[in-house]
DNA sequence: GCGTGTGAACCTCTTCACAGCG
DNA sequence: CGCTGTGAAGAGGTTCACACGC
């Protein structure tokens, strides 16, 4: 495999198909072409194969590609072979939410522990953990070496919770706060922000209103 | 206003720009220049300038813009002047936390109903709302006109209530499910998905471990 | 014939750098 | 002088269309 190019916008189609491959699997399906992946993921099938083309030569000619190994193939360039562990700190409502719905079916992620800063929650079950002081955090980072933190604290608590990530060698963080997180160059973080998503959908809404 | 060529991105920067501004108004400030947007919100300041100048003229040369004008002339250009009314799909933990932990501070929304198919959770409390029988979905689109739906229902039932908010002429739909659903054109639908983020940060972390 | 892999054209977004106004 | 607004250049991503292999 060549490390090539990358763009955050491929990378995250190739989630999307690692989805679809990891379905037509469970149907036991053994073949799919560009076209079904595309129809399935709702793009061109030129996409599909200009992404997988990027990281080498998947197909068969005439066929398609095998769902295992493609499945197998995006899996490695993804780095998902053998997943992180996820974290959560913050056992309010979404944080406890996210232990309990859980990530089966979704690559091999599951969610390791949940940390939670008020003495009155420690203890507490969460899903199927027991809620951890916030003080286990490091411990736990360095255990599993490799892990991605999901911040879900209160309004105001982002920063010293990412602070407190990175200082015990958080590499990887999603936050589901609205604060833009001052982070160092080699922490990767992204957001989940509703509330920008509404905006979009509002925006996009009022515009089809009055014809495009 | 002039209508123009927009970008999905340059919207969502918009939004970023609302959010910095409604904290410079809460600070008291009066006056903020790309500089300090862009330093905000991490980009720089001449795609903050391109990104307003694209809808007019909201600045003075010199010194900058004027924090409740051009706040208000984002909100115009999102239609969050009178955002929409939030309804959710689904009053399972993912549906209740987003009941309970609000939207205060984020332009406007707010989460106006909760809905479950299932019988014995109707009447029940979820944040400040009772949950209400998907039956009277309908009922609520028709009623408030304009209406963005957050599906959050169990695994498999994504496809049949966008249907139900389809047939009653839900617009803009915030999916938290991973199964793509078939859509109309004119009805928007957005998602998120929080393992797709996982996979990404996987990606970036591996990539930076291995010296880009 | 069918479907992949890819050069080339196309298009869109970003960055630069500066004219022009306050 | 400082900061906006924008033409022009550059970079990046997408689509087209076809050669090649099965």
């Amino acid at each position: 495999m060549i490390a090539a190019k990358v763009s955050e916008k491929s990378i995250r189609r190739l989630s999307h198909y690692a989805r679809c491959l990891r379905l037509a699997k469970i149907r036991g399906e053994f073949i799919m072409t560009s076209q079904q992946l595309a129809a399935t993921c709702g793009i061109s099938s030129a996409a599909v194969r200009r992404d997988l083309s990027i990281y080498g030569e998947f197909g068969k000619q005439g066929s398609g590609y095998k769902v295992n190994d493609l499945l197998a193939n995006i899996e490695n360039i993804l780095g998902t072979t053998n997943p992180p562990s996820v974290i959560i700190i913050g056992a309010g409502s979404i944080g406890c939410a996210l232990m309990i719905s859980g990530l089966d079916g979704t690559g091999g992620y599951a969610y390791e522990a949940v940390f939670d800063n008020d003495p009155a929650k420690i203890g507490r079950q969460c899903g199927e953990k027991q809620i951890r002081s916030i003080e286990e955090i490091p411990g736990i980072i360095k255990e599993k070496k490799e892990v991605i933190a999901v911040i879900a604290v209160s309004r105001g608590a982002g920063q010293s919770a990412l602070n407190t990530l990175v200082d015990a060698g958080c590499k990887a963080v999603l936050s589901f706060t609205l604060e833009p997180l001052k982070t160092p160059e080699d922490v990767e973080v992204r957001y989940v922000e509703v509330s920008t998503e509404f905006d979009v959908l509002t925006h996009s809404m009022r515009r089809k209103e009055r014809g495009d």
